[in-house]
DNA sequence: TATAGGAACGAACACTTGTTCGTGTCAACC
DNA sequence: GGTTGACACGAACAAGTGTTCGTTCCTATA
């Protein structure tokens, strides 16, 4: 493929830096004025050759119809995630669907690749050092999925309906009773009933930073 | 502050999926369409309001000039951080600067609230357990930032010449020589001379997916 | 009932912006 | 010398698009 002109080069950086500005893409005549160029036919010219090497899209009969090829429309696969509380804090924990359209305080913001699944997704800051051996700690970020069940020793956050907090543990079905298993060692195990327990999540992903 | 009526409601909604697919913002007469309003005047009557509202701001005497506010223009505030590795494999790390423009054939994308620093960053993922006891484990993403020096104490990815890979360790410097410290108080430190290593960055983050 | 103001209407108007067309320059090539 | 093709020019045109204005409908309020 041939190179670009100078002139063709400078239209795609003023494109470029034009929407990194403004939102909304720049005319013909903004380009004709910015390049100092004197029709805006020589304009057109360039942005056909622009076209035909795929490096810009222009929608004909529109105003301000040019898109850039390549960074298709913005935002690239970026999942954001409300964070919407602790966990080991106390508070129950709403409902995702309570929350979809919610202006949370806080979302983080990540490449769905790292993602094994992106739907009903929330993230809890964690408190304390009561998952240390599964590598969590404090002030770790918890990505989790929302769900109401879960296999024998998945990592979920669960609800203790009579102690009024949500804690984040391994999860063991016994019978009548289930097993709450801390990732610390130094930690014992709780016991309760299974209908004392909600379970609120599985755990998907930890997010840290290092101070 | 009052309430939205429905339409302005819906004029909102109609303008952000239409920057979402289309990378320029809609005419007034795209929404008078799209929502069977019978005149533009409507539709800019309507949005006169948002504006007073500050949700949208108006490029008076251009087309196409509005402009949602706070997604300030496209992209939030994601950092793409290029993966250019594995740590403890034995690979040497190039230096930052030599990929900065290259495309790498992975990045991962995040908020740079999550990150003290968004500069000279990079990305290894983490081959075996050999750091399990700083709570980073095999498959995790380790972010670090380029640099060449630490204080003591640091968590730095390093190369050590001799042995010929990179390990994530804590730095001590003792006069002559270095003291790489494991994070597990169980595992005996690397002594070496400080002309064999070479700090390659610092610990800033670690991202993990949990399977 | 009378009045005021929010919301909507329809049409005309004027500015913005993409398109087209005839022409000109210049270097490469037969 | 003549031809060709890439690139540029300028001007006029047509379509796209924002703005304005007089009017109507409706509800709340005195």
């Amino acid at each position: 493929m041939k190179d670009l002109s100078r002139r063709q080069r400078a239209i795609l950086d003023f494109i470029e830096g034009f929407l990194r500005e403004n939102d909304y893409p720049p005319t013909i005549r903004d380009i004709q004025r910015e390049l100092g160029i004197s029709s805006t036919s020589v304009v057109d010219y360039n942005l056909k050759v622009l076209e035909d090497r795929a490096l810009i899209r222009r929608n004909r009969n529109i105003s301000r119809g040019i898109e850039l090829v390549g960074r298709s429309s913005g935002r690239h696969n970026i999942v954001a995630i409300p964070v919407i509380g602790q966990i080991a804090a106390g508070l129950p924990i709403p409902v995702p669907g309570d929350l979809e359209g919610s202006d949370a305080a806080e979302t983080i913001e990540l490449s769905s690749e790292l993602l094994p699944e992106t739907r009903d997704l929330f993230a809890l800051r964690v408190k304390g050092h009561s998952m240390v051996d599964a590598l969590i700690n404090d002030g770790d970020i918890v990505l989790l999925r929302h769900q109401e069940t879960c296999e024998n020793g998945e990592t979920v956050a669960v609800w203790i309906k009579d102690a009024k907090e949500t804690t984040l543990k391994r999860f063991y079905h016994e019978g009548e009773r289930v097993r709450l298993q801390p990732a610390n060692v130094t930690m014992e195990p709780i016991y309760t009933s299974a209908d004392n327990v909600e379970i609120q999540g599985k755990l998907v992903s930890v997010v840290r930073a290092v101070v």
